[in-house]
DNA sequence: ATATCATATCAGCATATACTTATATGTTCA
DNA sequence: TGAACATATAAGTATATGCTGATATGATAT
């Protein structure tokens, strides 16, 4: 890295880390790295009730690593560019193999829902 | 970042990030970043037991990110260079503040042990 | 209005985590 | 050998975490 890191109260970041320490969070937060996802999607994608999506989702978002954007009944989600850990997310997701696989699956099962 | 990061497991990151996720360790970490410590600087540091300071380097070094090197009755404990995570994690320090003013008001103090 | 769908919140539970005290192991040195 | 020091392990405990089922809230459409 050329460019010298924005560094980050040590406080904060052993927190965004430890959320990024649980393997549903983060494949979400590599999903959201490249799509807007909504709360549907993840129920389908993860083999877990909604309620436990959305207290990922919640806990997210209180740090602000994500936004909600309301689409009429549908809630998507997206990566927060204005968060001061921006930056170290976009670093940590780098390395981290996409899950896009998990969204083509559900398509070549007709399971994807179009929220869209 | 111009170079492509080498990817790893989800699950394999999500424990690696996990074990970041705690102030404790992601402080030693970042302490280990540049300098090799031995367990009883890590005991004058931190608020906690010795034991406490073990079972930490345990984990780190049960994942592979730090090895130890015994020299006489102390053991050293550095970064594992030959860590697969090795570059996501000095891609994370990176981000975090350095902690060596810790290292330093124990000198100011006179309370820095030397164990070399 | 009310039925339906999407999402959030609540309460309860099982497991994981981080800590402490007590004790064991390993090294040095007299 | 045994005392002193450094570190590790074990056992117990309190708190945090992630999940589920039940229920509340909010939006849409008939």
């Amino acid at each position: 890295m050329a460019v010298k890191a924005k560094e980050i109260e040590i406080e904060q970041a052993s927190t965004v880390l430890k959320l990024l320490g649980d393997k549903t969070r983060l494949s979400m937060m590599k999903l959201l790295e490249k799509n807007e996802c909504c709360v549907c999607e993840f129920v389908e994608i993860f083999n877990i009730t909604q309620p436990a999506i959305s207290q990922h989702l919640r806990k997210l978002r209180d740090v602000g690593l994500v936004k909600e954007n309301r689409k009429g009944q549908w809630i998507f989600y997206s990566l927060n560019e204005a968060s001061a850990m921006y930056e170290m997310i976009l670093n940590i997701l780098a390395f981290i193999p996409s899950q896009d696989e998990r969204i083509q699956e559900l398509e070549q099962q007709g399971l994807r829902i179009s929220c869209k």
